[in-house]
DNA sequence: CTTGACCTTCCCATCATTGGAACCCTTATT
DNA sequence: AATAAGGGTTCCAATGATGGGAAGGTCAAG
């Protein structure tokens, strides 16, 4: 299997099969004389595996520490739990803040016209509010995201 | 006021606003016959402006677009609203796509004991599932994260 | 006149991913 | 056998928003 039949297979590009091996996610596998990367089936579930991790937004990072569970016989599953139930609080909290974010811009939204008219609200409301609504966090300058690597691209 | 003052007083770091000025977000200030930029009250409105739709969660373009209408003072309203609710609706589309997310995982580690001992329906899950809970997606191959710009960093 | 705190520009790193160029290999058709 | 299409290979660059740091200039207080 080379290395586009292996993509095909697993749902993950060729481009990021290649970037995964350079990170040292995976092996790197097997070559053809000519220098074709070949791929097993093991390969493909590994792949698999990835991508699966990778659709329930696991940072790279994380998916590299349970491929290392996943291969450990010796694993407690209380390790898995862990990054698992770490990670549902990962996602919990940026859906407040996203949530935080939506309710105050419903609010200001609720009270302007829409029409061909220039008063807004909104506008207003950025423009001179001293704090949004939505700014009652209480550090001084908890910027808005402080979660990263829920993946962009798809 | 110089722009270690101007970062103080609208919370926009000078690193920043040395990127927005460079991306042509905001114009280039005036400067002193040593080189320092030089910002006025007016400045620092449209940096608080700035901070304050990037705390909601604004791609830097979309700020743009904002401030474009702020300062049109023949702006529709609806024009404005418009720009809001759709980021609304990119807000409400991600907090969607993480919470099936996290449904899925606290689904996966709902069955696990999550002691000392190997045996780990979340890895198993990861390892040999045809398809994951969550990927009851129409789309053949709908990347996880179809969003970009909820701003990363902090 | 020195010291320290600021400013300037420039480059680099992040994270996951895509795009492209330049070049090599394989396969199928002429 | 020659050729063209469609892969593979490596390397480099860009994305978006931000932070870090180096090298050097400037300003204000001591």
């Amino acid at each position: 299997m080379n290395i586009g039949e292996a993509a095909a297979a697993s749902g993950v590009s060729a481009k990021m099969i290649r970037y995964y091996e350079q990170i040292g996610l995976i092996k790197p596998p097997a070559r053809t004389e000519a220098g074709y990367r070949v791929y097993s089936d093991n390969d493909i579930s590994t792949l698999l595996f990835i991508r699966r991790t990778r659709d329930l937004g696991f940072a790279v990072e994380k998916i590299g520490d349970l491929l290392t569970l996943w291969h450990d016989r010796s694993r407690a599953s209380a390790d898995v739990k862990r990054i698992a139930l770490d990670h549902v609080d990962a996602l919990e909290r940026k859906m407040r803040e996203l949530q935080s974010m939506a309710d105050t811009l419903r609010h200001l939204a609720q009270n302007c016209h829409g029409d061909g008219r220039p008063d807004c609200p909104i506008i207003e409301e950025l423009a001179h509010a001293e704090a949004l609504p939505s700014c009652h966090a209480p550090a001084p300058r908890p910027r808005a995201d402080s979660l990263q690597n829920f993946r962009k691209h798809g």
